[in-house]
DNA sequence: AATGAATGAGCCTTCATTCAT
DNA sequence: GATGAATGAAGGCTCATTCAT
C-alpha cells in the first residue's frame, strides 16, 4: 500500500530509472555514468535495474525510443496540417527547436551517445531517423516544387541546415539567458524561411 | 640516421602519437579509446606516451588547441581582408565548412569530447571559442549597421545558426556523398547569406 | 550452509582481508604489498576487496582502528584499578609491552606505516594515540605529585622514554630468544619504575 | 672553473645527490620517492645518477654507511675515555641522543627504511648494527660487574630500553619544542642511569 | 520482485633502469 | 661525464554483469 503514496515510491521503478539515468547520461556522458550511480540516484538497487532493464546500453536505447517517438508524432501533426507549406514548415521548425529546448537533456544525448549503441541498435535509430529527415525535406521539396521556395539549394541540405542549429542548442542555450525557447524558435524558423526566399 | 629513413621512424614521435589518437578519438570516442590502442597504432609503447604527455587527457587537449589555433588564423585572414562586408562573411562562412570537411576527423571530437577536459582545461577552450565566435559576429553586426544585412535576428544567433551546421556536418557528410567540400561549403554560405538579405 | 563449514569459507571474507593484509604489511611494508598478494593471500578477487574496503589505504586503516582500540582498553582497565599508583603504572607499562609482542605485527605496522595514511587518517590516528599517551602520562604525574616518584623528569618525557622501548620491540623482539614475553615485560616494567624512583 | 663557484656547482654531485636523497626519503619514504625527484632535488639528470650510484638502494646505502660510521665513531670516543663506567655510560647515551636529533632524517630513515635493502646488504647494515650494540652493551656490563650498576637487568635489554627511546626520538620530537636537544638528551641518559642505580 | 556479494577483465599511470649519443 | 628518450613490468582501482538467496 505504500507503493500509492508519496515519495520515492509514487512512479513506477522503470521511469524512476529512466529518469534518473537520462540526467546523468546528459549531465556527464554515457561512459561517464556507473551503473551504480544510475540506481543510487533512482533509490533502488541493482537488482531491480536488472530486472527491468537487459543492460546499460538498454536503458540508453529507451531514452532514443523515447525521444523519436515524440518528435515524430509532432513533426507529423505539422506537416499533416491544412495550411500553406510555408507555414507549415515554418511551424515545423520552430516547435522542433522548443521542444529540443524544452527536453534539452535528451537532445544532448541524442547526439552525443549514438556510438555508444552497438550497431544493430544504432541502425535502428538512425533509420527512423532518417524517416524524420525526410517528412521534414518533403516539405522544403514541396515548396520548391510549387515555387514559393528557391530552388537554389538541394533540400537535404536544407534539413541538414536546420537541424544542424537545433543540435547545436544543447552547447550554447542557457534557460538563464535572454532569449525565451519561443523566440528562439521564431528567430531560427524565420533565418530558415528568409534563407528560402526565392 | 636511420631516423631520417621511411616507415615508422620518419614522422617524430609525439606527432605519431597525436595522430593515431585524434583518428582513434573521432572513431570510437574518447572514453572508449584505451591508452594501450593508441600506444600500439602509434607503434610506440606507453612509457613513450607518458615521456611526451602528462596523460591522456592532455592528448586530447592538443587536439583542441592544434583545431583552434588553426580555425582562428584562416578566420582572421577572412576578416582581416579588403573586401565589402558580404564577401568577407561570405568567405569566412564557407572556409570553416572546407576546413571542417577536410579535418572532420577533429571536428567530430571537438563537440563530442569536450566534457572530457577537466574543468579547468574546459574553461580555456571555452574562452578561445567565444573569442572565435565574436569573430564571426562582428562581421554580422558590421552588415547589419550599414544596412547591408537584414537586422530581424540578433547576430549572436546569426552565428550559432551557421555554427551548428558546421558542427552537424561530422554527423551526415560523407567524402563518398554527391557534394564536395567546396559545393557544400559554397550552399552552406549562400543559404546564411539569403537569411541575411534585407 | 556450507558457509558454516571449515576451510576458507569458515571466516568472513572482510576477516580474512584483514587478516592477510596486516601479515604483509608487517612481513614486507605497505607500499612493498600489492592488492593482488593480498587477495590471493586471502583466497578472494580484486573485486571483492573493493566491494568492503574503499581502497588499499583504508584496509591500513582498519589495522590501525583495531590496534588503536584494544590498547585503549586495556590501558584503561589498569589505570582505573583499585591500586596503589605504582602497581597501576607498573601493571599497566608491563600490558603494554606482552599484548605488543602477542601482536607484534601490529606493531611493526603501527610505527612504520603512519606516514602511508593520508593527512587527514594520519591526524585522526595521532589524535587517538595522543589520548593514550596522556592516559599514561597521568599516572606518572599523579605518583609525582604524590610523592612516589622522582619529579627529576618531566612526565611526557618519561612516557616517550618507556614507549620508545615498546616501540623498539618488534625490531629486536624473537619468539625464540631466551626471554618469554612475560619476562620481557617484567624487565622493561622494573626499569621504568626503578628509574621514577624518588 | 665554474665548478669553484657558488650556486648548484658549489658542492660535488654525489654529495647533492646523498643529500637530497636523504632529505627526500626522511620525507616521504624510500618507496614514495621517485628516482626522477631525487635528481630534481639535486638539480642534475638521471645519466648523472646512474654515473655514481649503481642504483636506488645504492644512494640508501650510503646513508645508512655514513650514519654508522659516525655513530661508532662517536660511541668508541667516549666508550674509550678514561672516566669512571658511569661517566662513559652517561656521556655515549647522552650524545648518541644528540647526534640523532641533530640528524632526525639520518635516523627516521634508518629505522623505517631498513627492509628496503636487499637481504645481503641488509645484513651487512645489521652486523656493524650489532657491534654499536655490543660497545654500547660492554659498558653496561662493566658497570654491573664492578658493582656500580644493578645487575637486576639483562645488560642486553638495556641497551634495547635505551635505544628504543633514541630510536623513537624521530617520532615525538619537535625543534619547536620546549626542549633543546641537550635537555633532552641529559634527561634520557638520566633516566638510565637512575634504572641501573643499585 | 529484489538483493548485494563476488567476479574478472580492463584501464590509466608510475617507475627504475638502459642505451645510443 | 652526462643526457634524456624509451622500455616493460607492475600497480591500484573501476565497473557491467551474474547468481544464489
Amino acid at each position: 500500500m505504500a507503493k500509492a503514496t508519496g515519495g520515492e515510491g509514487a512512479t513506477p521503478v522503470p521511469q524512476r530509472l529512466l529518469a534518473a539515468a537520462t540526467r546523468l547520461f546528459a549531465e556527464q556522458g554515457y561512459d561517464r555514468t556507473s551503473v551504480q550511480e544510475i540506481v543510487e540516484a533512482a533509490g533502488v538497487t541493482k537488482g531491480a535495474l536488472y530486472h527491468y532493464f537487459g543492460s546499460k546500453e538498454d536503458l540508453l536505447q529507451e531514452v532514443y525510443a523515447r525521444v523519436l517517438r515524440l518528435q515524430q508524432e509532432r513533426l507529423d501533426a505539422y506537416a499533416d496540417a491544412d495550411e500553406p507549406v510555408e507555414k507549415r514548415l515554418r511551424d515545423a521548425a520552430a516547435d522542433v527547436v522548443v521542444t529540443t529546448i524544452e527536453n534539452l537533456d535528451d537532445a544532448s544525448i541524442f547526439f552525443r551517445s549514438m556510438h555508444h549503441l552497438s550497431p544493430e541498435k544504432n541502425k535502428q535509430v538512425r533509420v527512423e531517423r532518417r524517416r524524420y529527415h525526410e517528412r521534414f525535406r518533403d516539405l522544403v521539396e514541396e515548396g520548391q516544387r510549387t515555387g514559393v521556395f528557391s530552388t537554389a539549394t538541394p533540400p537535404d541540405l536544407v534539413v541538414d541546415y536546420h537541424f544542424g542549429s537545433v543540435h547545436h542548442l544543447s552547447t550554447w542555450y542557457r534557460p538563464e539567458g535572454p532569449l525565451t525557447p519561443r523566440e528562439v524558435a521564431d528567430h531560427l524558423a524565420d533565418l530558415l524561411l528568409r534563407a528560402l526566399r526565392p
